[in-house]
RNA sequence: UCGGCAGUAGCUCAGUGGCAGAGCAUCCGACUGUUAAUCGGACGGUCGUUGGUUCGACCCCAACCUGCCGAGCCA
């Protein structure tokens, strides 16, 4: 008899199938047995009632442990009970293997430190498991957006001789006690020769930052998608960022539904990012609407009553974008934030020299930040008098000025974070749960 | 790096300057509809570490370690 998923349990109704799978709980009641089981694909309770079986099938029932892997033959039942509509009423059960000790994870409650030490296994339960699946959908989605748009997928290296943001701190690799190497802290740069070469590109894999961050928004290796065009501008690349982030809205909430349920997901608080419509506005113009919220002490709940209003020319702090997120329904998008707090690579603004092409996009709720992108400086003497004027050593930039060098064009991209976009989609509050294996300053096993 | 909070049984936590506690987990027993079942019993401790105050410290003090939350920085 072949084996059948649990997810397609429901076309079976009736029938006698066999599963293999693991037993995630177990509550008993005398003469009936309620086996709890997973295999990947999905949760169901199989039912064994001493009546129905023979006696040493039930008996063997009783002592599965937790996380035991087991086979088990029985009758697909629609049941109203049960949550996922179906149940299995056991006629046969059998161990495939016999577990070693206690399983650290049980029913009750835990601590964030105690199942992060046991990631590994945490893996196994359902809040990670709907987590992880709506990450595989968001990562499809991303893929299958570009495909669609025209793009093709370029892969940046991870190993990078400087720092592309001179600013942020990278992790150094030493090369044989010879010469230095760093981790990519974006893909952004070699993203860009691969727009010359190809028009539309998009980078999509893991970048590290050295940076002590010990947030809720922060990973010190994160993924990153980074799509960069050729030719464009800043008016096209905040259209395309919002194109793709209504359409992964729309793929999560098309394909996850069960998962977004098992969270607890408002699903009607997403309703507008899929929607599209993102309101634009300056930094200027951002800088008022946080100032009438402070004046009128309208705050989100998450942020401190003592928050100052930010003077022009400085950056906006993490309570500032709450205060966005919470004004706008849906994600907001920032643009042309001054020149001086921004990349030595973003186009000026030709109207406002003092502010720059480049946008940022917020997510609601205090998500923060999930995008960061601008139009590229094209022009090669401007792009190096940038890099002068930041202190960045020429020589380490050279091959990039040859992109300016030679088919100039006006160009933009953007980088989004994915586990930020995934812990906003599924409203979990810390973006540590929204990859496999979280790296940070106090996690880096198992 | 800075600020706040915490560290007691496998887990989640209570506790008091004078005998170390509960619920859950595990094990044994009862129970035919549980969803974190319920009931009875058993098992389970270097109270983060070091030093100090005290007749006596899990409790008070100091330093350190670890973690959590927030800020800065960023995606």
């Amino acid at each position: 008899m072949a084996s059948i998923s649990i997810e397609n349990l429901s076309a079976h109704v009736g029938e006698t199938v066999t599963l293999h799978a693991w037993l995630t709980d177990k509550s008993g009641k005398g003469k009936i047995q309620f086996l709890k089981l997973r295999d990947g694909s999905g949760f169901v309770q199989a039912t064994v009632f001493k009546a129905d079986v023979p006696e040493d099938v039930f008996d063997l029932a009783k002592r599965l442990t937790q996380e035991q892997a087991v086979t088990v033959t029985g009758e697909v039942r629609a049941d109203e009970r049960a949550p996922g509509g179906v149940e299995l009423s056991v006629r046969n059960v059998s161990p495939i293997s016999e577990n070693h000790g206690e399983y650290p994870i049980t029913p009750k409650e835990h601590g964030i430190e105690f199942l992060m030490d046991h990631r590994h296994v945490w893996l196994r339960h359902r809040r990670p498991w709907a987590i992880m699946r709506v990450r595989d959908s968001v990562q499809r989605a991303i893929v299958d957006f570009f495909h669609g748009e025209g793009f093709i997928r370029f892969d940046a290296p991870f190993f990078t001789p400087n720092a592309a943001e001179g600013t942020t701190e990278l992790f150094e690799i030493d090369l044989f006690g010879e010469d230095k190497a760093y981790l990519s802290q974006t893909g952004q740069l070699h993203a860009e020769a691969g727009a010359f070469a190809f028009g539309k590109v998009y980078t999509f894999g893991p970048t590290f930052r050295a940076e002590k961050s010990k947030t809720r928004r922060h990973l010190l290796e994160f993924w990153m998608v980074e799509p960069e065009v050729v030719p464009s501008n800043h008016a096209e690349n905040m259209n395309l960022q919002e194109r793709m982030v209504s359409f992964i809205v729309r793929r999560v909430l098309d394909e996850c539904r069960v998962e977004l349920d098992l969270l607890g997901r408002d699903v009607s608080k997403l309703a507008g990012a899929a929607e599209g419509n993102y309101p634009r506005v300056t930094y200027t113009e951002a800088l008022d609407i946080v100032r009438q919220h402070i004046e009128n002490h309208d705050l989100p709940p998450n942020v401190q009553a003592d928050v100052q209003p930010v003077e022009w020319g400085d950056d906006l702090g993490a309570p500032h974008e709450t205060i966005l997120g919470h004004h706008f329904d849906r994600p907001v998008i920032i643009e042309k934030y001054p020149a001086a707090i921004k990349a030595f690579y973003m186009q000026p603004d030709p109207e406002d020299p003092r502010v720059a092409l480049c946008d940022d996009m917020i997510a609601p709720d205090g998500y923060g930040e999930i995008i960061g992108g601008s139009e590229r400086i094209h022009d090669y003497d401007l792009l190096k008098a940038r890099i002068e004027h930041e202190g960045l050593p020429l020589e380490a930039f050279e091959w990039y000025l040859d992109l300016r060098r030679t088919g100039s064009m006006p160009h933009a991209g953007y980088g989004m974070g994915l586990e930020r976009v995934i812990a906003w989609i599924t409203g979990i509050d810390h973006i540590r749960e929204a990859i496999p294996f979280p790296r940070m300053l106090t996690r880096m096993r198992p």
